[in-house]
DNA sequence: GTGGGTGCAAAAGATTTGCAACCAG
DNA sequence: CTGGTTGCAAATCTTTTGCACCCAC
């Protein structure tokens, strides 16, 4: 389970003859920053590396993200309607859950030991190998009730 | 909350100013005889009715899924990467989670009260009123560990 | 008859890919 | 140097939408 430094990419990259190039660095940098609470689409990574002045494709941002995802750098999340997001995949941020507002997004995460043990138990019960379990809580925030 | 049979459909539309129209049955009755545990993408709604020979063309399947999870009828999933599924939404068949296998798709229900409550209270602490939610679990089923 | 619905084709997003130029090792 | 990587644009794929015609009520 890599830790997210440059220098963990950097052995993860070459354990794989890939190479660490200033693009892959500026994305798993950008999440870095942004701390584990962070949920951003391809479109908005793109945006903020430029905002930065950090020149990035969007297409190599969308390869960069399933790249990290693939090394375990960072966590795919399948919250809203509005497209795939990623999240720093932090070692003592792992197996949390989300509570998205279906109004205006907002986000925000909890853990739960009771969910995880459902998850294992029922993976197990059908023979099946867990990876992960993601409880997604579909809700409307206080200041949307109005 | 409605039983999905075509009265009810009928009645539903009709409360609403809507119409009962051969295409919105051909949709909601797919569903019935496909029975609860399946889970249906609007393309596979689209080609399944094709194979039928009932004809309805797929932008009408895509408004006509939105319109059947709207009034309740459907329930829609975000399971995998691949677009956006539906189900039936039975009155004894609420409330369930999925394990998803990663490599083939396969996809098993479960139920677990524990996971229901834990969902509650993330939403009452952060006090958000709670709509429904899911729990998500990746794994890899018997077949495909080899 | 009237307004909601449908089909079609075009539009709009989101994501992927082919390819020539580039650059990390 | 050399092969992995990037940027760009074109290609895909999924979903939505404008509009003329149609039909459920």
């Amino acid at each position: 389970m890599p830790s997210p430094d440059d220098g963990s990419l950097e052995d993860g990259l070459h354990q794989d003859g890939r190479r660490l190039t200033p693009q892959r660095k500026r994305v798993l940098e950008l999440f870095e920053r942004r701390g584990s609470g962070c949920h951003l689409s391809a479109e908005e990574v793109h945006q903020q590396l430029v905002d930065l002045k950090l020149k990035v494709s969007l297409a190599t941002v969308y390869r960069t993200l399933r790249l990290l995802a693939d090394m375990g750098f960072l966590q795919e999340l399948e919250l809203s309607e509005g497209g795939r997001r990623f999240e720093l995949a932090d070692d003592d941020h792992r197996d949390h859950h989300h509570v998205v507002c279906i109004r205006c997004g907002r986000t925000e995460e909890f853990e739960s030991d009771s969910v995880l043990a459902a998850g294992a138990e029922a993976a197990q019960t059908f023979n099946f190998k867990l990876i992960e379990s993601s409880l997604n809580v579909r809700a409307i925030c206080a200041d949307c009730q109005n």
